[in-house]
RNA sequence: CGGGGCGUGGCGCAGCCUGGUAGCGCGCCUGCUUUGGGAGCAGGAAGUCCCCGGUUCGAAUCCGGGCGCCCCGACCA
């Protein structure tokens, strides 16, 4: 049992003004945690507590699947980043030491642990599973939002060893299987989604997304629940468009001053759907390309920059003005001589599109009849598409990526020569799989999902406290006496409890309890006592349940179970 | 890196435009009263006004430069 009076909980009257999202928010306002720089934390003795509640459940989780546990250290000589080609990756924290060697914060441990993977000689010692609880460094460009994004900060990850493609499928669902686990068990909700492979490179990627307000990646989620994915790499059916009635070749309409779609749609009294829009850009080979997608879409970039090769800008007006006769507000694939890619949604049905002559507008354009151009998904997924299985309504969410499972392949153990002998004698690659989760991040998120303003309503297995007893001093008899009496009894029925026995008004208690968040709340005061009763309230539905104070705990015990 | 905002006791802020005594609320310390949702009275401690330079008799305030932090757009656990 704690003793709020001998703990170092500073609790905050005013929420801090540099603290937006309520997690960040309900951090520093609960004492958990305290902001040392930009995206740099300490994590204070209640934050740690739920911290390590998060650690605890994953290790275990690890250990279920057989992985082991140990840990590489934070810095690494630069020439291994240098081998495997991630030294010149901006995130990377550069350092060197008194003799000017140079050296990095590991960013994640690839570099270091495929290093200890070179002492796997042979096919008998594979597959492996290794894992740490490690800082992580990151010379991030924005940090933000408290916990949510940091320059340094703990991360599980762990590694697989294994011979070949079969053994990485093994070992890659062994640990989307502990990781479902895992975020179930710290109360979450979460999807488990198709990712980008990003800066770790490799081939396969899942990442496991939180919704929550503060996000800052989109999740497309099915109505149905059969369909959760990344924005980045969604798929979707789009509405489909109220088209006017077909004309045999394109018309064109005066549109003068229109140059917006919604200006456009309004003016001609046709459905946004039933427009496309021209977007023309440059690609990195410097040539002109004209996107073509549906009015109310909007441009994928990634999914642009894939097929164009690499990353791309728009067209300067003057490029724009030389290629196609025309301004920006009236453009169209009709007649133009330059490679044009349309989204699949303009497929079938004529749409309205830019004349390529300021002031019109065409109606009735029709891809394949009116021009030539090639198809591909460039758009992005939005709200009121629907489910590529079922049908059901797409909805688009803000979520934050709690963890994430990459199939490596030998990305690393190729550069950094981690090879085994098969039984053939013959060298072969190790076959790598990473695996990362951020417990600071799975913290945040659960009070971005769990908290109503005031109170962090900590799921049971977070929570750094199973029981708050709040014993309301005032007249000062024996009535410490028994609170401390309810918790020992609590205490050796294996609860965690804390007492707040300071000497401070009740409200200030009750709201100091709020923000800690135990699930149950044992009030001991006056009042109730001359009957020999306290109240029991659980945090989350605020009733409280008078019972004497002698089977306070047992009635704990049983509203906890 | 671009755009916007902020920097004054522990926390939240006013003062700055129009230079001259550093202020308010909360918190903290002492005493008395109070005690079921952030109390009352009395007394008290605590601030290089982000930093450097300039203007001036005099700078929190005006000017120049720098730094830090937050928020909005491209990356990730």
């Amino acid at each position: 049992m704690d003793r709020l009076s001998q703990l170092h909980i500073p609790t905050l009257r005013n929420d801090p003004a540099d603290a937006e999202a309520p997690s960040h928010r309900l951090l520093v306002r609960g004492g958990y945690v305290r902001q040392v720089g930009a995206g740099l934390f300490s994590f204070l003795p209640l934050g740690w507590r739920v911290h390590q509640k998060v650690v605890q459940i994953i290790r275990e989780e690890m250990n279920a699947i057989g992985a082991q546990e140990m840990l590489a250290p934070l810095l690494a000589p630069a020439e291994l980043w240098q081998e495997s080609g991630r030294y010149d990756i901006p995130e990377v924290f550069g350092l060197k030491d008194r003799h000017g060697r140079d050296f990095v914060l590991s960013m994640t441990h690839e570099e270091t642990m495929t290093f200890h993977a070179r002492e796997l000689g042979s096919y008998r010692q594979l597959p492996q599973l290794w894992y740490h609880f490690q800082v992580k460094g990151r010379d991030e460009v924005r940090p933000r939002a408290g916990l949510l994004r940091v320059r340094e900060f703990v991360m599980k990850d762990s590694y697989s060893f294994d011979r070949d493609e079969a053994g990485l499928e093994a070992s890659y669902w062994k640990h989307a299987g502990a990781y479902r686990k895992m975020f179930e068990r710290c109360g979450l909700r979460f999807y488990e989604c198709e990712g980008d492979v990003g800066l770790m490179g490799g081939e396969v990627a899942h990442e496991y997304l939180a919704p929550c307000p503060a996000g800052e990646n989109e999740i497309a989620l099915c109505e149905n629940g059969d369909y959760a994915a990344n924005v980045e790499a969604a798929k979707s059916v789009p509405s489909a468009p109220g088209f006017p009635e077909r004309l045999d070749a394109p018309q064109e309409v005066a549109t003068p001053d229109i140059r917006t779609i919604e200006e456009v749609s309004e003016f001609l009294s046709i459905d946004p759907r039933a427009t496309a829009k021209a977007m023309p850009v440059v690609g990195p080979d410097g040539q002109l390309v004209l996107g073509l997608l549906r009015g109310d879409h909007r441009l994928h970039e990634l999914k642009a920059a894939a097929l164009l090769g690499g990353e791309f800008r728009p067209a300067h007006p003057e490029e724009i003005e030389q290629a196609f006769g025309a301004s920006g507000g009236s453009l169209g694939p009709v007649g133009v001589k330059l490679r044009v890619i349309a989204d699949e949604a303009l497929r079938t049905g004529q749409f309205v599109s830019g004349a390529n002559r300021d002031g019109f507008h065409l109606l009735g354009v029709e891809a394949g009849r009116d021009y030539e151009c090639e198809f591909a998904d460039i758009r992005e997924v939005m709200d009121g598409d629907s489910c590529i299985h079922c049908g059901g309504r797409i909805t688009v969410e803000p979520a934050i990526e709690i963890g994430n499972i990459f199939k490596l392949g030998t990305r690393y153990s190729d550069p950094l020569h981690a090879v085994y002998l098969d039984e053939s004698g013959k060298e072969q690659a190790i076959v790598m799989g990473c695996y990362g989760i951020g417990p600071g991040r799975v913290v945040a998120a659960a009070i971005e999902q769990n908290h109503d303003g005031n109170k962090i309503l900590w799921p049971r297995s977070l929570a750094p406290y199973d029981v708050e007893i709040v014993a309301l001093q005032g007249a000062g008899e024996n009535l410490l006496a028994i609170a401390e009496e309810i918790g020992a009894e609590l205490s050796d029925a294996g609860l965690e409890v804390l007492l707040d026995d300071r000497e401070a008004r009740p409200g200030e208690k009750f709201a100091d309890a709020d923000l800690i968040g135990a699930p149950l709340r044992i009030t001991v005061g006056k009042k109730t006592l001359e009957d020999g009763a306290v109240d029991l309230r659980l945090l989350a539905s605020g009733e409280d349940r008078r019972v004497p104070a002698a089977e306070a705990a047992a009635q704990a015990a049983e509203l906890l179970a």
